[in-house]
DNA sequence: GCCTTTAATCGTATATTTGCGATATAAAAT
DNA sequence: ATTTTATATCGCAAATATACGATTAAAGGC
């Protein structure tokens, strides 16, 4: 079936989840980390760095745009890409958050 | 093709990948909740709490087993699930150490 | 106007994920 | 010994993700 059962989980859950896919792939990791890394983000750079095709870049830029990690403008011929800083901090704080709330209880007799 | 390029990329890179991959779906984020929140953490009760079979539930607590994000131990016909709190650090130093990263060059010239 | 450059999108192949029912396994209860 | 209970695993269907080449679109240079 596969009908997918996201929407029956909490928004928190579901928005956490939405990031952390964003995140799923090593490739989008290293996308956000040469983001960070160069001011000059054109995508052009980025397919030079990592061993993908340019249309397979594109389309993870485009994931992390989504997930809202990062932003872009077209500047010209060449599109500028940025890492989305109130998405990094929404990120930091919702895993915070569940972290945080699995900490609180670990100090539970434990069972395993 | 999807010849998957993922071996292509940093072994950290893909660590954190492999860890964000297990957070990336809502139910296994419930799940890893309901574990916490619990110091008897049978299998049946948690699918009890999630709209979704036994079967699935049961997948979904094996991923989070590969991930070392959950602990099982078998006691007698129940099988016992914990947080494998080593996992969870290990996931935590991962996050903070990419977020940091990211962050060292936050005040660097925007060009979006 | 025409060619080049840059990036997005389309189409497609393959792989992986998600989900379930059915079945298997193995301990516990009768 | 048989039945019940709890969970894992198998097999399958549908959905999604990954990757690429080809094509499109749009700005810039000639």
């Amino acid at each position: 079936m596969a009908i997918t059962k996201k929407e029956s989980f909490s928004a928190d859950e579901q928005q956490l989840a939405a990031l952390c896919k964003a995140l799923s792939h090593p490739a989008r990791i290293a996308i956000l980390k040469q983001l960070a890394e160069r001011n000059a983000c054109i995508c052009g750079e980025i397919v030079e760095l990592l061993p993908l095709a340019q249309s397979t870049v594109s389309q993870h830029l485009k994931e992390l745009k989504q997930a809202g990690l990062v932003k872009g403008t077209i500047d010209g011929v060449k599109s500028c890409f940025c890492i989305d800083w109130d998405g990094i901090y929404r990120f930091e704080s919702f895993f915070k958050e569940i972290i945080n709330h699995i900490k609180k209880h670990e100090n539970n007799e434990k069972c395993c």
